[in-house]
DNA sequence: AATTAATATTAGGCTTACCTAAATATTGAG
DNA sequence: CTCAATATTTAGGTAAGCCTAATATTAATT
């Protein structure tokens, strides 16, 4: 039985406050990030309007966000119109990109019937030692093909699917 | 009729928005239905100081909140000072922390070193399938406990705890 | 070079969802 | 009836992120 008593609860907000993020990235400014790092793997750098258009979002919102992700040190300009990302931009855009990936691939293996969406929302709270804890499990799957037919063939006798 | 390639990325804000909860609780809202029911349990009722004290915020704004709480209807005034869940409210509560105890668990098991706190970020952004589907996760391991005993030996060796 | 089209930025405002402090109101105990 | 505890209202503030509309910049075409 969990007391309630422990005075540590809080809200959501509470929670949030509490946990600073040294990196100074908003969950906003991950998807930015994280979009034009997959951009930048494609054509090196990437543009205003590309993102707008990836992100669904108009090009003025990310204008100023491109803008703060260059104070940050993520990002930087090229010729004033192409945005390259900085060896820092490199290295979280890849960490981000990786824990997209792997919350993804975890809310598969549960059988989740939106990865995606449940991801976007999720991997912006979650820290980089429990990622890597996830990670581990889905590598226990992964090197354990027994165990892991036995687990799919219970989820699925177990829930039953939607749609 | 081919589905719409829904594959498209938005930022987290976007997938707020497109998901409206029919429930019209939000995740604070989530937070003081959750203590509530959790105080009610102990005591068949609450008050606005308790649960004040409990999530860490002032009196007026659980005063607020739980009088949307009463319009959404989910609690209920006695006598003007005691709070009381309606069947609506025991329901949905019940709910809520059932959902969070299996979401902790599950970071427990993960080896989380901050479960409550990453529980609390997260919860409020799953759907019930897959909170059902990750029950079922933890399910498996329960009734299998040589191979929970394999997990835990295997995320013991690949991770190294920090200190 | 001048015009137009494409791009990007700025300015300013809006919304949602909270939270707070301070003033006021209510309740209930003695 | 009065004091203390409790609850509510009022009025205000913050933070993030988005938008529109106007403006500026760059690139392309004639």
């Amino acid at each position: 039985m969990s007391k309630p008593a422990e005075n540590e609860f809080r809200t959501v907000r509470g929670y949030q406050l509490k946990k600073q993020n040294e990196s100074g990235l908003t969950p906003a400014l991950e998807d930015y990030l994280e979009m034009a790092y997959r951009l930048c793997l494609e054509e090196s750098y990437t543009r205003v309007n590309k993102l707008s258009e990836c992100l669904n979002v108009r090009p003025s919102s990310v204008s100023k966000m491109v803008s703060r992700l260059v104070k940050l040190g993520y990002l930087e300009y090229d010729r004033l119109d192409s945005i390259l990302l900085t060896e820092e931009g490199r290295i979280t855009g890849a960490y981000l990109l990786e824990r997209h990936n792997i919350i993804e691939h975890f809310f598969a293996l549960a059988g989740s019937s939106n990865p995606l969406e449940e991801t976007e929302l999720v991997e912006h709270m979650l820290s980089s030692s429990t990622v890597l804890r996830i990670q581990t499990l889905l590598k226990f799957f992964e090197e354990n093909p027994d165990i892991h037919r036995r687990f799919k063939s219970f989820r699925d006798r177990t829930v039953f699917p939607e749609t």
